[in-house]
DNA sequence: AAGGACAGCAACCGCAATATT
DNA sequence: AAATATTGCGGTTGCTGTCCT
């Protein structure tokens, strides 16, 4: 069954039709069904033993489709858009420490997940950088170490740590993101079912 | 109004690490 | 100790909305 999306459809629809075939593993964005029955099923249950939960579900997903949902989604302390600016000076300091070990990063984030904080870093301060870089490039092109950033993210660290320091100094200038918080569906949609288990052994 | 370019992000893929048999 | 299964992580893809011309 496919649910209508309230908002913008996004992700990768590999499998749209309505008919799938028996034992066919889904792909693509999940369905508001999907995600119930998901989250219905790991109040139950807990988490862990992904393939269990995928199997036992009645998902047609994979353990690891399941797993990434729950954690990126619907987990109940996920926190979701506005990256504050705070959080982006975070960011930036963590990575010039400890490079794209994103899952580490976002341990000292409570509530983001490693993929959030790797697509933030990868499509705002990439591009800031980036952007940066040329333009000093066409303001200070005489010689002396012009710092030609890379956009990749090896020898972004450095940069990174002079970024930081002056984003903490221009924090408007770095045109935090405030962005729209709306999802498909809310997550929190889904908690009524939660309170209706009375089942709280799980988070 | 049309359509091309760009931005944002959910979700997939491949691989490495870890656990289990 | 070796083989197999599972989990976790980082990189990448590709769909959709928005902006710009």
């Amino acid at each position: 069954m496919e649910t209508t999306m309230k908002k913008k459809g996004r992700g990768k629809a590999t499998i749209t039709s309505q008919k799938e075939e028996e034992g066919t593993v889904r792909k693509g964005p999940w369905t508001m069904e999907e995600d119930f029955i998901l989250f219905n099923y790991i109040l139950n249950h807990g988490e862990g033993l992904w393939n269990s939960v995928a199997k036992a579900s009645g998902l047609k997903r994979t353990g690891k489709s399941c797993r990434l949902r729950w954690l990126n989604y619907l987990r109940p302390d996920v926190r979701r858009g506005n990256i504050t600016a705070e959080e982006q000076l975070l960011i930036i300091q963590l990575h010039a420490k400890l490079g794209n070990r994103w899952s580490k990063i976002a341990k000292h984030l409570p509530g983001r997940t490693d993929n959030e904080i790797k697509n933030f870093w990868r499509t705002k301060i990439q591009r800031h950088m980036k952007v940066s870089s040329e333009h000093m490039m066409n303001h200070h092109c005489s010689g002396s170490q012009s710092s030609g950033m890379t956009t990749t993210d090896q020898g972004s660290s450095g940069k990174a740590i002079d970024m930081a320091e002056s984003f903490s100094q221009a924090k408007t200038t770095f045109n935090v993101v405030e962005q729209s918080n709306e999802n498909y569906w809310n997550v929190e949609d889904l908690w009524p079912v939660h309170l209706l288990n009375g089942d709280h052994h799980v988070i």
